[in-house]
DNA sequence: GGGCATTGGTTACAATTGTAACTAAATCAG
DNA sequence: CTGATTTAGTTACAATTGTAACCAATGCCC
């Protein structure tokens, strides 16, 4: 027999990934961002820009691994929910300036703590050690996962 | 102060998860699976046929993480190109029986070792004993996450 | 055995997301 | 300076995905 290689879906590492991720994401977009119409795209545009205000729209596409389409999107749905602000730079007139205004800092205030809450709640059935562990084995997998990237297509 | 809560993207799990979860997600689809005109979701489907011949498009939703309209089409494509036969079940009429026809058992075969292939080379940096570990704390937070649930949802 | 709720599966339609083309501003080469 | 190239960001359109309504076959209750 041609040694056939088996593979059974629930020990495949990168669908136990993807549902976990589904799982996760879907609780956290349905339990509580909809209450406050807020996406996930725009809720990680708001993170960015809570910890740096007066970033530009290409610097948080940097920082969220979205893309630049995302990005416009979700800064489009926030200023028109008046949650952003936006300046064009002085020095640059095609780049623009974005902070959260007082309303968006509100709303973020107010995710912030169930974000965490439900990270907690999460990570409550890991010990000290496994926390620590799954921080360094994400942080490993992701590195890996970029090494080996689209550039292996072909 | 009134101890503003602190998010750090980076730091965030869901977010991790996520990024992790589709760079692998798209490595995989891009780099192997689109030579087979294969979608991720077809692939899984082929993927718990071969393991199961003969289930039907319900069990087959039960088993994957992907909702009956997603099998449902996924199905239909694979019939489509000849990779899947259909049989209607004599006990119920309304059941169907799935599995892979010849050129679809050939189809699979060559995409599992790619597939493992990918999954040991994202791997690779991993201890035997992270791996396990990795394993474990899969495990572990699908279960929590299952039961926090869109429950959790008011 | 005649409704009535259930289940398997598909179809139609809305919402999200990705891809590509585009405008405007700035840089750079000569 | 003028024109070719690059960069920031938006818009238009295609493809994917989710939601809900929908048949058809069964099971159930009376």
């Amino acid at each position: 027999m041609p040694a056939r290689p088996k593979l059974h879906l629930d020990k495949f590492v990168p669908y136990r990934l993807s549902v976990l991720s589904n799982t996760v994401s879907s609780a956290i977009a349905a339990a509580y961002f909809l209450h406050f119409g807020l996406s996930i795209p725009e809720w990680r545009v708001m993170a960015v820009l809570a910890a740096n205000p007066g970033l530009s729209a290409a610097e948080v596409t940097a920082r969220t691994a979205m893309d630049k389409v995302a990005v416009s999107r979700a800064v489009a749905t926030l200023l028109a929910a008046g949650r952003l602000r936006r300046t064009t730079a002085i020095s640059d007139r095609r780049r623009t300036h974005l902070e959260l205004t007082a309303a968006g800092g509100r709303v973020y205030a107010r995710v912030v703590p169930l974000a965490l809450e439900y990270e907690h709640a999460l990570m409550t059935p890991l010990s000290k050690r496994d926390r620590a562990t799954l921080d360094r084995l994400l942080r490993i997998l992701l590195g890996r996962a970029v090494e080996l990237g689209p550039a292996h297509a072909e």
